[in-house]
DNA sequence: TCTGGGGTCCTAGGACCC
DNA sequence: TCTGGGGTCCTAGGACCC
């Protein structure tokens, strides 16, 4: 008997690292690993860069010898490469789920299997698996289980386990219990590192110790998080799929730059550009920010940080990229320290509330409306027509001190004809 | 003069994810 | 030269008020 509800999660395997191999059959069987922004920290890794012994978030500087040493092939973060495969991924499945999917994180989704016979279940999973084999050339794990939790543990299955072929289901109590027994607790979704270290010194070192803990200890220890974490590990779901996924209630952009900014005119361009971006993201949401708030930061690694914050309410509110953008340089200003070196900068939009049901605030003349909605309309056209910045403030034309380093970046193969890959004949 | 419970709002920091 | 990601949510605790 299947259970009442089954969800399946299709995960890309190492997928910045896949994605970059993608085009280059040449290192298909060769360690690669991708950097961050700035190319900072390492952030992915193939299996092979595993073997070799890099290790993920550790940063780049640290480890370049190593991998040089082990042949590792390395690249920037190519976020226009990365950003279409995943899209094209998303159609594929999409075009095979019996429902509307869930978008998890960029390599990540969920689809509900739920009403299918347990063979339906099986066959569709490798179905999945083939066709963004064969459509996309990545590889990808597809795990079935009636909880988001258990569907993550699965995972785990998926990777280990070379003879299931990267598709697991379980159906079956039993099933999961036999898994959660050989699954470190740290593996379990919603278990970080802080968590682990608690939970290992009570003697829980499974995700079956975990799935044993009481309601009272989950509650006590991280809150309602942990108590649904331990009831998803028992088959009782607490997380939906959530095909449509709720308004965010914060909204952050924020960049460490690609070199140290040291005067204020690059540094009012960066806020400038992070406002822009938040206040695009906010109208993709269709909410008005009621509340924003900046922060600078020097390198956390300085004999003495500096570290300022600063927020102001929005009367009226705003979704407006001008009106958002002067606000942010109207507080930079105030908190601006000649002499520093700025290694970081952030803007956050606090107090969203949906422009459906606003409450209008008749005695703020240059709040909503105002022909602001046309503005930003046609600004958002424009820029999804021609690509991210064809329109921008003229606050943010500059010098560019803030873009960010990828001096390892690969070629945008599916999104520039520049870059397009060829194929030499004979 | 000093003490008390209980509610709301706000924020900094913790913790997690990819 | 000198390097150190980005984003979201939750909650404990403080301030304030009745």
């Amino acid at each position: 008997m299947v259970p009442a509800k089954m969800i399946a999660l299709c995960d890309q395997r190492s997928f910045y690292a896949s994605c970059e191999a993608v085009f280059r059959p040449d290192i298909r069987d060769k360690p690669i690993a991708v950097l961050s922004n700035n190319d900072g920290v390492v952030v992915a890794l193939n299996e092979y860069a595993k073997a070799a012994g890099v290790k993920k978030f550790e940063p780049y500087f640290k480890q370049r010898e190593l991998m040089e040493r082990q042949g590792v092939q390395v690249f920037s973060s190519n976020y226009e490469l990365i950003g279409e495969q995943s899209r094209r991924i998303m159609e594929t499945l999409r075009a095979l789920a019996p429902a509307e999917i869930e978008v998890y994180s960029i390599d990540e989704a969920f689809i509900d299997m739920t009403g299918l016979s347990s063979d339906g279940i099986k066959s569709l999973s490798r179905q999945l698996r083939d066709a963004v084999w064969q459509h996309q050339r990545i590889p990808m794990g597809v795990s079935v289980a009636p909880t988001k939790t258990l569907a993550k543990l699965g995972q785990y299955a998926t990777k280990k386990i070379p003879t299931i072929n990267g598709v697991c289901v379980l159906e079956r109590p039993h099933q999961w219990q036999w898994l959660a027994e050989r699954v470190a607790v740290e593996e379990v979704w919603g278990v970080g590192r802080r968590l682990t270290s608690k939970l290992n010194a009570i003697g829980v070192r499974s995700a079956a110790d975990l799935s044993r803990l009481s309601e009272r200890e989950a509650k006590a220890m991280q809150g309602v998080t942990l108590v649904r974490t331990v009831q998803e590990l028992n088959g009782v779901g607490c997380l939906d799929i959530e095909t449509a996924p709720p308004p965010k209630q914060q909204i952050i952009c924020s960049r460490s730059f690609g070199q140290k900014i040291t005067n204020l005119d690059d540094l009012k361009e960066a806020v400038s550009f992070f406002s822009c971006r938040a206040a695009e993201k906010l109208r993709g949401q269709e909410s008005y920010a009621y509340r924003l708030s900046i922060w600078v930061q020097t390198s956390r690694f300085d004999s003495e940080p500096i570290n300022a914050e600063s927020a102001i309410e929005i009367p009226g509110g705003s979704d407006d990229s001008r009106r958002l953008s002067q606000v942010a340089i109207d507080l930079l200003q105030g908190m601006y320290y000649p002499g520093a070196r700025y290694a970081k900068a952030g803007v956050t939009l606090n107090d969203l509330r949906p422009h459906l049901g606003y409450q209008l605030d008749w005695l703020e003349a240059d709040s909503v409306g105002g022909g602001s909605e046309v503005v930003m309309g046609v600004m958002d056209r424009v820029n999804k027509r021609f690509g991210r910045g064809a329109l921008t403030l003229g606050r943010q034309v500059g010098r560019h001190n803030y873009a960010m380093q990828r001096a390892l970046k690969s070629p945008s193969y599916l999104t520039r004809f520049t870059d397009l890959p060829l194929i030499r004949m004979g």
